[in-house]
DNA sequence: GATGATTTGTACGTATGTATA
DNA sequence: ATATACATACGTACAAATCAT
């Protein structure tokens, strides 16, 4: 009997790939996997249940994601992030940010702007009171809310994707020092520009936050080195 | 036997899924298959000589580069540029460029600022004597210098992946009226200021050259819009 | 190097869900 | 509202490429 009826039990929910992808990229972000590993379909196939069509599925998505690299009838294995590569990617970061931010001063409408204002200055006590978690969050929504009032949808998209690329990298720098009331401060600076309709003022302002943002972890990343093994040269 | 000798040859290249994104990538690039088509895996396993599966890969990747439009139990379909959409594009063309050359202007090397003045210099006659083709050949050399002065390839990426994607509407805007000799003016000046190395000044002139690009191509689909609109009633 | 083992890539079948007649 | 047709999602089978010996 080649029961293709798959024990898997068919959890009315969403597919068993997107389960999948969420569960690697989280391994991946988290550092659980680290970079340069092999993925082979087969053994995937058994740490999840499942046969190896969906797995191979999954790796398509994951290396459209960034997150891992294909090399035809070899496998995939985890991407190496280069530290070149890394300030290059905060680099089209901090460009797209400041381009949104320049449009966000431009367009933002006047419940945005209030949101934006009231989501800034609730925050004020995270500064000293927050864990590095909840400051996080809250950095993640004021940067959403810049995106979403640059009304430009396709720069936004961009700008979310390499956003997520970055982002096992962005995650730990608010631990450093006081990395929060610099980084609340320039926002500061941000939403005074952003609601005096100052363009270029805020697009300047975006792109030197992001900067910052950029060395913090390339510091944090170059203390934790030995962790992520991506301290060879390997391949390029 | 079912034969499953796969007729394909195999091209002893890459994998056959690569080269199928690559053809229907073309396909619809170059109009031959116009929006709103739907592709059903079935007809294209055939026409293409393999199975389902690869096909179905081969969807993947397309929606990814959004190309395709996956709606979900009902098929993919082409995916349909609304002219929102279009101007969208356009826009973060736009910041993307005004970035780039933005980088250009600071960091080209002299090599690349000889290489840049030569070429440009060297189209001039173009504007009177040139085809359009030959016109739009230069143009695309043009920006690519200029991607490269940027010295920044994951933001050289992204402008690349979205100029890729506006190509069939770029297309045949040089065969509008005056066109050329405007856009040899706009470059005219947009050399200047990287020459003189003023980076906030290129970004502005380069953000205004792509603007009017957009405005060109709305206005040359809007006159063509029965030619590759709804000639053909195709399946809806 | 050749050869067998491992693993990727592709073919194809089928169960289940979703839309449409 | 039911039936039919179709798309999706996943499984298994086998061919071809890579790798390890």
């Amino acid at each position: 009997m080649t029961g293709p009826t798959t024990s898997a039990d068919r959890r009315g929910k969403g597919t068993v790939v997107d389960a999948i992808v969420q569960a690697l990229a989280d391994d991946i972000i988290s550092g659980n996997l680290t970079p340069g590993t092999k993925l082979d379909a087969q053994t995937m196939a058994e740490r999840f249940g499942v046969s190896r069509t969906p797995i191979r599925e999954t790796f398509g998505h994951l290396a459209a994601m960034g997150l891992l690299t294909h090399r035809p009838n070899r496998g995939v294995i985890v991407a190496t992030v280069s530290s070149d590569d890394l300030s290059d990617l905060y680099e089209a970061m901090a460009e797209l940010e400041a381009a949104l931010a320049r449009l966000a001063a431009l367009r933002m409408n006047s419940d945005q702007r209030q949101t934006l204002l009231e989501l800034h200055q609730d925050s004020v006590h995270l500064v000293r009171d927050g864990t590095a978690d909840e400051y996080a969050r809250y950095n993640q929504r004021f940067h959403a809310l810049i995106f979403e009032g640059a009304h430009s949808s396709q720069l936004q998209q961009l700008a979310e994707a390499t956003r997520h690329r970055l982002s096992p990298f962005r995650r730990a720098q608010f631990r450093l020092s006081n990395r929060v009331s610099k980084s609340w401060e320039e926002h500061d600076a941000i939403v005074r520009a952003i609601l005096a309709g100052d363009a270029d003022g805020v697009a300047r302002l975006m792109r030197l936050h992001v900067q910052t943002v950029s060395a913090m972890s390339a510091e944090f990343v170059a203390e934790h080195q030995q962790a992520t093994g991506a301290k060879r040269k390997a391949n390029t």
